[in-house]
DNA sequence: TTCAAAATTTTTGTATACACTTTAGCACGC
DNA sequence: GCGTGCTAAAGTGTATACAAAAATTTTGAA
């Protein structure tokens, strides 16, 4: 049996997908979009703290759009594991378990430290002063005590390490990661101080300014460790982060 | 201004949203995975080639039911990059770059490499058993020539050795990448036998029974270069793909 | 015939309607 | 007073309707 085969028509360039940024169409798949960084915000900030229902017609009210959008984004937001979604029940932010949480700290450790191994024999003098621009922000970050600044850029120092290898999937994959990892540092109280991940993050650029891939894999790997060992995982840590709401 | 947040009010135990396989309510998120997997098989059994268009009525026609599951199908496929959403024009079956295609490998290799190091040192000898079994599974998949059982069994070897971490997150990820990756297989005509990955997948096990760190990271090291290396990445391949084509 | 513009059909994107489930409120009996 | 069952309200899940965009076909002229 032979199945015949349609192939899409004459495809535009794929800079159209890209383009978005023009044009009377905006709004595609744009409001959803919005709406998803909207709620990712929200919770990264603590303006959402986990276990809040999100129900699907206040959020729509908020936003002017049907329920239809408001689904994709929350759909998405599961796909991200920012929020769960119980059949029948609704939307719910994500209250990671202790186990995932190690998980998720395990995983990055492994590919973490994959990552600036290989960086070591790859990275540029350009790339390092790109990544010392990088400390200077976060460092600003940290002493200008803008908690939701800080707590972005500390996470994008990883990202920016995985973009430095020209892996976008690697790349997209742990900024996954690490808006998770987010999510957990806020539910179990972290008491790691921003100023010493930032540290921790200058002796990482000096190690990979040296190439030495064994002093730099160390150090991600304590890096890594510090921050969950410095979480709180007794179980009252949910109820304290359930504590005080502004409703929407 | 203190307000008080509603937390879910008696949540049900988790094994609620498992169960799914009783009562008149299935079909509720039921519909959509049926028709996201039935999508992932026809693609990975090659009956929908890369570039398909999915026509969201055509794929509601089949499976009688409305759009809006087939949108939510089509929305989570594209998340695993098994289609592309197109805006405004519709879903395809995603045809992964030669970039795409060796960023992936490259990611494969580093995660895979760090799980079979971290394996040598916690694997139970009911471990390696399960592994025989598995490894038997694929034998006959491959002696029978089952073609779409083999190519199956070949990347759930991955998964289960993700699995035996005991790391559910880091299982998800590599399912989703290995699903990604027999898309690339089937799209650049890999001429790697599926006796010889089945082969170094034994050499592998072989490794992990004797717990040898450095040879079994070289042998999975080896494994995944070699099934890239045998990829048809030269650009009319793609051509190739596209070729007989009258339209439906 | 061949090309281009216009009209038609198809298909996507969003909103809305409706059925069914869950949740909350309330009366009743213990 | 407290738990139990019933009723009403709210919310989710799916189908459908409708508008806008894209693809296809038709039309008309060189």
């Amino acid at each position: 049996m032979i199945t015949i085969q349609a192939k899409p028509p004459h495809r535009r360039s794929k800079l159209h997908v890209v383009q978005a940024a023009s044009g009377p169409v905006l709004g595609l798949a744009g409001a959803t979009q919005r709406i998803a960084e909207a709620i990712t915000t929200a919770i990264i900030e603590r303006r959402l703290m986990p276990g809040t229902k999100l129900t699907e017609q206040k959020i729509a009210d908020i936003f002017k759009v049907s329920r239809t959008i408001v689904r994709q984004a929350l759909n998405q937001l599961s796909r991200d594991h920012l929020v769960t979604l119980e059949p029948a029940r609704g939307a719910f932010v994500a209250m990671p378990s202790v186990e995932e949480a190690h998980q998720v700290f395990e995983v990055r450790a492994m590919i973490e430290t994959a990552m600036v191994r290989q960086l070591c024999t790859r990275i540029s003098d350009a790339q390092i002063a790109q990544l010392r621009e990088h400390l200077r922000a976060e460092s600003d970050a940290v002493n200008r005590t803008d908690v939701s600044g800080r707590t972005r850029l500390l996470a994008d120092f990883h990202v920016l390490l995985a973009r430095m290898l020209g892996n976008e999937v690697l790349a997209q994959w742990l900024a996954d990661l690490l808006s998770r990892s987010s999510l957990i540092s806020l539910m179990y109280q972290s008491s790691h101080s921003a100023g010493h991940s930032q540290q921790e993050h200058v002796h990482i650029v000096d190690a990979l300014e040296k190439r030495d891939a064994r002093v730099v894999v160390r150090l991600m790997e304590h890096h890594i460790a510090n921050v969950e060992r410095n979480l709180r995982l007794d179980p009252h840590a949910t109820d304290l982060a359930a504590a005080l709401q502004p409703a929407n």
